[in-house]
DNA sequence: AGATTAATCTAATAATGTTAGAATAATCGA
DNA sequence: TCGATTATTCTAACATTATTAGATTAATCT
C-alpha cells in the first residue's frame, strides 16, 4: 500500500511519477482522501488518524490546513453537496422540485452515512448555502409568498434528509456486508416485529410486510408528491 | 459536588438521610440522572464517566447494567418518548395528527439535544414503538390505504424530528447563553447573511429577514398544515 | 547565500469507551 | 447463625481519540 521513497523506481528520465514522492498537503486533496475513508469506513471509524495514514502523514499535520475535526467534516459536507445536479428552470415548478429531490437523494446515497455527516454540521458552506438558494429562486418563480419560502424549502430538503437516513438506516440494520442479501434483509428485519408483543403493536404487526418490502423509490416520490400537493394548496390565487 | 461519607453528619437518629448512603444502583437511577446529566452538559459532553460521577459510582459499575454506551442512549431516548402526551382518539384525524405533532416537539424541546439523541439511535425501545403504533392507530381510523400509512407515518415524524433539529441549531448558532438575548441572536445571525456575496446568493440574501426573524410557532403549524393537505389528496375516496 | 516564512513532525496531554479480574456486598440454604 | 453462592461494584489497565506547543525541515524571497 505504502510505497518507499529510499530508492526511486527505474524511470524513464523526468517522467513526473519519479518525483511524485511527497506532493505537499492542501486542503483540496485532504478533502479528496477524506471522502474516500469515509466511504471506505463510515464515519463512526473516520478519524484524523486515518485520513493522515492515508495521506502518508502525521495527523498533527492536518491542522495546519483545518481548524479542527469539525471544520474538516463541514467542507467535507460542502463537497459532497457540490456534487449536486440542478434541474432545468424552465422546467414547471412541480417538475423541478421532483427533479431537485431525486438529485438530492442520489448525490445522499453516492457516499456513505452522508446524511449523518449533513446532519452533524450546519450548512453554511459554499455549496450547500448554493444549494437552497436554488430551492428559493424555483419557489420564487413559482409564484411563492416570500414569507413561505424558507419554511417550504426547509421542508423539502429535512423530507429528503429525513428519508434517506431512514433508508439507510435500515441497510445497516439488515448488515451491509453482501447487498446480495436482499432477501435474508427483509428476512432479519420482519423477524423483529414478529416478536413484537401482539397485544399493544397491533397495527406495527399488521402493516409489517409493507414496511419490511416497501419500494423505496416509489415512496420516496409519493412522499415528494405529498409534499408538492401540500405546497400547492398555499400558493396565492392571481 | 460529592459528599463525604466519611464521618456522618450530626443528625437526628434514625433519620432517612444518614444510612441513604449506597443507593443500589439500577437502570431506572441511571436513565434519571444520565437524563439530568444530559439537559446540562448536552449531548456532545454526555460520557459514561460524568454519569457515573454524578452516581457516586465509579464508570465501569454502569456496564453492569448496560452493555455499551448506545444501549444506554437508546434507553435514554426511549425514556424521552415516553414523556409523549397522545392526542384524543375521538378527535377528527386532522386534529389528531395536529396535536400529535406539537406533542412530540413540546417532548423534543422539553431536553438538550433530544432530536440528536433520536436521530443517533434507532427506535426499536418500547415507547418510541408505542409512538409509531399510536401513529398508524391514527391513519388507520382515518381510512387511508394499509401500504401508505408507513410512508405517510414516517413523513410526519421526520417532519418534526427535521425542524425542532433545525429550530435548536440556530438557537446553538446564535450562542445559547442567555435566554434574554434574543435581540442579540437576530442581529449576529442576520450579519452572517449581510457578508454573502451578492451576486451568488440573491434570494437568499433576500429572504435573510424572514429567515432571521421567524415565528417559529407559525411556522411549525404551516408545516404541519401542509402535511395535512397533502395527506389529503391521497384519501381513498369513498 | 542568508534570512524569512511555510509546512510538517515529535512528543505530550487530557479525555473517551471498554474490559478482565479482584474485592466487596447481598442473598440464600443449612 | 454460619457458610457458600450469587450479585454488584471497584481497581487498574488498554487502546483510541482530538488537540496543542515547540522543534525541525522545506520552500521561498531578497
Amino acid at each position: 500500500m505504502a510505497r518507499k521513497r529510499t530508492s526511486p523506481p527505474d524511470s524513464i528520465l523526468g517522467w513526473p511519477e519519479a518525483e511524485a514522492a511527497h506532493v505537499p498537503l492542501d486542503r483540496v486533496r485532504i478533502l479528496q482522501t477524506a471522502l474516500q475513508v469515509l466511504d471506505e469506513i463510515g464515519l463512526k471509524e473516520l478519524s484524523m488518524r486515518k485520513i493522515a495514514d492515508k495521506l502518508q502523514v502525521k495527523t498533527a499535520s492536518l491542522y495546519y490546513h483545518f481548524k479542527d475535526k469539525e471544520q474538516l467534516m463541514q467542507l467535507l459536507s460542502d463537497k459532497i453537496s457540490g456534487e449536486m445536479v440542478w434541474p432545468e428552470a424552465s422546467l414547471p415548478w412541480k417538475e423541478q422540485v421532483l427533479q431537485w429531490g431525486i438529485q438530492f437523494r442520489k448525490v445522499l446515497l453516492q457516499h456513505r452515512d452522508a446524511v449523518e455527516l449533513f446532519n452533524l454540521t450546519i450548512g453554511v458552506g459554499y455549496q450547500r448555502l448554493t444549494q437552497i438558494e436554488k430551492l428559493y429562486q424555483l419557489f420564487v418563480s413559482a409564484g411563492f409568498a416570500d414569507p413561505q419560502i424558507p419554511w417550504i424549502a426547509s421542508m423539502l430538503k429535512n423530507y429528503v434528509l429525513g428519508f434517506v437516513a431512514e433508508e439507510s438506516r435500515l441497510h445497516a440494520f439488515a448488515g451491509d456486508e453482501d447487498q446480495a442479501s436482499f432477501e435474508a434483509m427483509g428476512e432479519q428485519y420482519s423477524r423483529f416485529f414478529r416478536q413484537l408483543p401482539e397485544e399493544h403493536f397491533p397495527n406495527t404487526i399488521r402493516l409489517a410486510p409493507h414496511i419490511t418490502s416497501t419500494d423505496w423509490e416509489k415512496e420516496f416520490s409519493f412522499g415528494l408528491s405529498v409534499l408538492i400537493e401540500g405546497f400547492s394548496t398555499k400558493l396565492p390565487q392571481e
